[in-house]
RNA sequence: GGAGGAAUACCCAAGUCCGGCUGAAGGGAUCAGUCUUGAAAACUGACAGGGCGUUUAUAGCGCCGCGGGGGUUCGAAUCCCUCUUCCUCCGCCA
């Protein structure tokens, strides 16, 4: 969340930097008009509070001595009214600014592009060259189909609609490349590996970002303690360390973490039906850090590149884009999106996002470190990316590698974890 | 699921029955110093942090803080309610 001191330094300039993502942010000069009867209140509070603390001190030492303390005691009876009138009021107050504040999105950094929609995000770099065929390609769901590698009918059967079942070698492919990219981050690019947990509660939704605003795409656990299942990878790592002030020589931290994702995808309805490029459960390998803020823009790239890695090393054609403000997720500063080539849509699809919170979510989550041990404790920053989106992974390769004769050649460097070069 | 027990500062731990000189004893660890060529030992000293308010201020002062939240009271680590986590035993289970 964003900082109410900072806000109140300056409100029309943070109505101005949220406004470019679109909305109406004018309920900000409200919360600074709050904010200042807050600060009153308080004054006038503990100066009550004080006065009682000591008048109770002297009370404990009449009595102690065996005096009268009645004619005192009397004096003081009137205080807890007092300051408990005040209190409520207090209490309404902060609830409205912590309210808002949670569900005042992150203001876009300095290099987000002001924009409306995907249409205005900027291109970086294109990288790997579009396959030509001399045939038509075909979509992935009809070459899983047709492979007997993905089985939709059966998955809907199952559980539904944006559900799979991989078979065969489809389920090995799957399990193949999140082995692939968790190796790559741990062992190659150093993240320490984690396994979260993937039923999270409602503080850790809160923390990151996802909670109040978007409760709706959370899948809820139908029990009487506020549980979700895992959104992202993002939201258990990033907890690890809520409340937290971490020893500065641990930073920067660098975990990857492969998970299940589950989301309702309430807002997509009729979008990416087919296929497997929008499901309620997928898999992905997500890296997350936690860094100084002097580092954070330099840490980001080179997470940026580390995600990259997975695409080159599997040869498969993507681009980036920075995503502009009005496509920027809620916690973010900054997002790069890594698109991958996909030729039976021909077109780039996103594959993975690499993004910057600066110090929101670590605001949020009360994530901090100190410079020395005297030092007054400041937030992280945190960065969360896509090492990638697994079964995305799975439709590029699929689409790419598609022979004319409907098979799948494998991967070079997926060869040693597939246990074959050919899916047929 | 059943029956008990526990949560105090970096760690261990006293205090909780019987509320007030406990804004928290004592020990360990850590840091600084004395001694030493250096280190260890011994001795001396420091050692609650964090948030909030006031403020030019990482100075002062004040408020909050003994797992979290709420209550009783002039006053709560101590009494009451509630939640969470951990431990022991029984049952069940991969």
């Amino acid at each position: 969340m964003l900082d109410i001191k900072m806000i109140r330094e300056n409100p029309q300039m943070f109505v101005e930097l949220l406004s470019r993502r679109g909305g109406d942010f004018s309920y900000i000069y409200d919360m600074v008009d709050k904010d200042k009867r807050r600060r009153e209140i308080i004054s006038q509070v503990e100066k009550i509070k004080a006065l009682r603390n000591e008048t109770s001190k002297q009370i404990g030492l009449l009595k102690r001595e065996k005096k009268d303390a009645s004619e005192v005691m009397k004096k003081v009876e009137n205080i807890g009214v007092e300051i408990k009138a005040f209190e409520v009021e207090l209490k309404e107050i902060e609830e409205y600014i912590h309210y808002n504040l949670l569900m005042t999105p992150n203001i876009p950094g300095k290099e987000t592009p002001i924009g409306d929609t995907e249409d205005d995000n900027i291109e970086i770099k294109q990288e790997g060259t579009i396959p030509t065929y001399d045939f038509e390609p075909i979509p992935h769901w009809d070459l899983g189909t047709n492979l007997d590698i993905l089985d939709f009918e059966r998955a809907s059967k199952i559980s539904g609609s944006r559900f799979t079942v991989y078979k065969g070698l489809g389920a090995r492919l799957e399990r193949a490349l999140i082995n692939f990219m968790s190796d790559l981050h741990a062992i190659e690019h150093k993240y320490t590996e984690i396994l979260p947990p993937y039923i999270i509660n409602k503080d850790s939704m809160i923390a990151t970002g996802q909670f109040p605003k978007f409760e709706d795409d959370a899948f809820k656990v139908l029990d009487e303690r506020d549980l979700y299942l895992n959104p992202t990878a993002e939201v258990p790592v990033i907890n690890l360390h809520r409340n937290e002030i971490i020893p500065v020589e641990q930073l920067p931290i660098r975990y990857t973490a492969f998970t299940t994702a589950f989301r309702q995808e309430a807002g997509s309805a009729g979008r990416d039906t087919r296929g497997i490029i929008r499901q309620h459960q997928f898999n992905k390998v997500e890296l997350i850090k936690f860094t100084k803020p002097e580092n954070s823009y330099k840490e980001l790239d080179l997470m940026l590149k580390d995600s990259e890695k997975v695409l080159q090393l599997l040869k498969l054609p993507y681009r980036v884009v920075i995503l502009c403000t009005g496509d920027l997720g809620f916690s973010m500063r900054k997002t790069y999106d890594i698109e991958v080539w996909l030729p039976s849509f021909r077109t780039y699809r996103e594959i993975g996002s690499i993004s910057n919170a600066e110090d929101y979510q670590a605001r949020r989550a009360n994530i901090k470190f100190k410079r020395t041990k005297d030092a007054k404790p400041e937030f992280v920053h945190t960065l969360n990316g896509s090492g990638l989106a697994v079964g995305r992974t799975v439709v590029a390769i699929m689409e790419n590698y598609q022979q004319k004769d409907g098979t799948i050649v494998i991967p070079e460097v997926l060869i040693p974890y597939m246990k074959t070069d050919i899916i047929k």
